[in-house]
DNA sequence: GACCCCCTGTGATTCACATCGCATCTCCGC
DNA sequence: GCGGAGATGCGATGTGAATCACAGGGGGTC
């Protein structure tokens, strides 16, 4: 098996061992057979872009491995990331259903696995599986969800620092593993792009971060970072 | 028939003369038909809350006739009005499809009929009806592509200008009538609400009207707004 | 080991905006 | 026509954070 980009492909989804645990991937056989038939597995490595925003929607990039990057650009040059995706997204899942273009541009962090469909193909696969129909329903409501929160975080927020501790907490109760009283998390991100996802400046990060290790509620051991004072970082996404 | 709070109830969907316009109205009979059954056709005064942010979701409103004002609180009581909701939108259908918490609160503007429907007969509903389903990606997907420009907006602005400028303009888009040249738009919104909107002060607001009407670019005439400038405005709108 | 590029850390300066305080202004009920 | 409440207008003041400028650090490649 061809193996670009270091990858184990997973040419088949009904093969597929993580099925499972993806919100979208795991529909009735049925479905899936029919699924298999219109999808491009296609691999792409570190810093591809899937597409653009603004781009007429060619069709839905299912993420089986690696992470993408989610973000907005305005005519300046000013980049907002929204999210880094995880396997399991669909990505351009809106703007394909409803025919306008991308609303942001998807990026790869890592070597990903996608699979991709085309968007006539797609739309006829939503209207002969309703069940599919049903899943994408549940996508999009999740990306509206976290969309509001983003929303929320941005227009609600008095300061960088409570936008960065929300961030932080947020980060720390997704990487479930240790998320008792000291949750460790890998910082996979430089402080100029977690300036980008909380709408700030590098330096205003870099500030904060040296802010938040003198006052002991976190403690940085490599790229990952200890939360030694979860209490403190609540208190913090709240007031301040 | 009864006419609470002075509106004309349309007591049934397959005789409502608008549901064409409407996005998610416009369904095949036999759905339609379904959905007659499951409905409970409503009435509520100006200033009703349909729904509260973080409160268990209970189904959906279809706003028939009115508009809602759908926003976003901080604990601290600070408010961010996301849109201003119009006839044949559907509220509260993320977090039905998805089962989480409405993700934000919606109180009527005018008097408003509303079509509530409850979240189990919903779902069975669109179990059983595919094009309704598919009705819902593409309300969900409008959805997501306005929060979207919410995030852009609030994220990527240099100022405050700059947000009102592009709120401006919106509306003079939207109130297509006279969206010549010199379009006019109802403003419908006190300082505080439009502050709300852009996320800034009311006290910023009304400088800013200042000195836009200083500038000549939009002029005041009782509630209605004119538009004398729009060059100038999309200018604010990308850089300032 | 030397080089270079990118990331981090930090100070000085500037500025837009929040906030407070108060003076109108306008609309509406009585 | 009168009074009051909410909406608007504006000055003074403080401050959070952007911006600029530069000085290390660290991890690659050659």
């Amino acid at each position: 098996m061809l193996t670009p980009y270091g990858l184990d492909i997973i040419e088949s989804c009904l093969a597929c061992k993580m099925r499972a645990e993806h919100i979208f991937c795991d529909l009735p056989p049925a479905a899936l057979q029919s699924f298999e038939t219109i999808k491009y597995a296609t691999a792409y490595p570190k810093g591809a872009v899937l597409f653009v925003e603004g781009q007429a929607a060619r069709g839905i990039f299912v993420l089986c491995k690696g992470r993408v990057k989610l973000s907005i650009c305005s005519t300046d040059g000013k980049t907002l990331i929204l999210k880094i995706a995880e396997p399991g997204e669909v990505l351009g899942l809106s703007a394909t259903v409803s025919g306008k273009p991308y609303e942001l541009t998807a990026e790869t962090v890592d070597p990903c696995q996608v699979n991709f469909v085309k968007r006539e193909e797609f739309l006829r696969f939503l209207k002969e599986h309703s069940e599919a129909c049903l899943r994408v329903a549940e996508q999009l409501s999740d990306k509206y969800n976290s969309a509001c929160r983003e929303i929320r975080s941005l227009g609600l927020s008095h300061s960088a620092g409570e936008k960065l501790a929300k961030l932080l907490l947020e980060w720390s109760t997704k990487n479930g593993e240790a998320a008792k009283i000291e949750p460790r998390l890998k910082l996979a991100l430089t402080h100029e792009e977690i300036a980008q996802m909380i709408g700030t400046s590098r330096e205003t990060v870099t500030r904060l971060f040296a802010d938040l290790k003198k006052r002991q509620i976190v403690q940085a051991k490599g790229s990952t970072l200890l939360i030694r004072n979860k209490a403190a970082l609540k208190a913090m996404a709240i007031t301040q």
